[in-house]
DNA sequence: TGTACATCAGTGAACGCGCGTTCACTGATGTAC
DNA sequence: TGTACATCAGTGAACGCGCGTTCACTGATGTAC
């Protein structure tokens, strides 16, 4: 018999252990939040000794920083495909920024927590916060557009931040004073539309 | 001699150590956060066995939860502090609402990452969760001042929690992604009332 | 006023645990000749 | 095509650590008689 690659004998090499690391990470957060979570354990759902992910990464807070900016970066991704259904310029291409955001959230709290929380000590992750301040700016591009103005205009700056807010208020709280939400039974797509309307005023184009 | 109080031996009895642990591990909570601080420093700290806060709270989490409590309490006296300071009804009554609750956020953001993180797997804390809806409460009042409608008003409901998102989403960001608050340069009182006027809108009273 | 005793807030030693990280190593892979 | 070798992704055993929690105990306090 030749040396046929044998299914259930696991090869010594993992193949692509570094994005699986991520993977598995991303849902022990999920479920243990992002101080929860344990390299051993980690290792130990792909199949690897407790050792191997430090060929990897330096440590366990580079590996937490390698999940947050996946992170961010899908949801940045889920942003501008979903304002893209909308009009160029139109109240609800900003809702719709809003509404992946918010989606975001609730269905990934854990890592949403971790990629706005910055649990750990970790706050000079570079790579994080510029993808965060990239993430604004296409809030702000957004928003100018529907208010036909530049997007260096102060009340353009200032519009943006303001729905920044409200959309990242509103997930947190979402996330956790459940009761909170129960309370307000308006919907999410209700809620940004009139806070749409409410914040880019009567100056703002419809769809 | 008699056996005067020796101040230099401490005596056998702590005094008050249930308070004292809340307040010891306030700080810990504030320099490590709610998932770095540990019953055994806290208990160090205060100078005392590591078994002790056992006689006074069931577990770590119980800690946790007394620390969060009293912190809510803390800003709830707040809010209605300084709220008070304005004339009723005033639109600026409610913008010192949020004033607190950000002055709050960025004077203890870790106790206040606490609050309303609810870090560990205690959901189900029913003493915050009540304590957290009569803040909400009232928010709901003051702003059912302001429009002259009464607080169970739908439109009065939606105005408050649009309100609290803003004021909840904006103390987070201040204090996770720094670099936000950079690029807005808008202090919190001229951000509080803009953001009062959009939504309260032209029915609101003024001071 | 003095004494016996119940109460309970503390002690300190010990436990088992799982973790992050290091270390010398080994097996697989790709490439130069 | 075959061989020698550098590279490097893995192993697995070990380390030291600090933690949460329990346990039998002891010292101080207050109260009933």
């Amino acid at each position: 018999m030749s040396p046929l690659p044998d299914q259930t004998a696991k090869p010594y090499h993992h193949g692509d252990l570094r994005s699986h690391l991520v993977e598995v990470v991303r849902e022990l957060v999920e479920r243990d939040g992002p101080d929860g979570f344990s390299v051993a354990e980690a290792a130990r759902r792909v199949g690897v000794s407790s050792a191997a992910p430090y060929k990897h990464f330096r440590d366990r807070a580079e590996l937490l920083s390698a999940v947050a900016l996946d992170a961010m970066g899908r949801l940045r991704g889920l942003m501008e495909a979903r304002a893209a259904e909308y009009p160029l310029g139109s109240i609800e291409a900003v809702a719709a920024l809003g509404k992946a955001y918010i989606d975001f959230a609730h269905g990934e709290p854990g890592i949403f927590r971790l990629t706005f929380g910055l649990t750990e000590g970790q706050e000079g992750n570079e790579a994080l916060m510029e993808m965060g301040q990239s993430t604004l700016g296409i809030v702000k591009r957004r928003v100018s557009d529907c208010l036909g103005r530049p997007a260096t205009d102060p009340h353009v700056e200032r519009s943006a931040y303001l729905l920044w807010t409200i959309v990242h208020g509103h997930s947190f709280l979402g996330i956790d004073c459940k009761n909170a939400r129960e309370v307000e039974s308006l919907d999410d797509w209700e809620l940004l539309m009139a806070a749409g309307f409410a914040i880019l005023g009567s100056d703002a184009r419809r769809a």
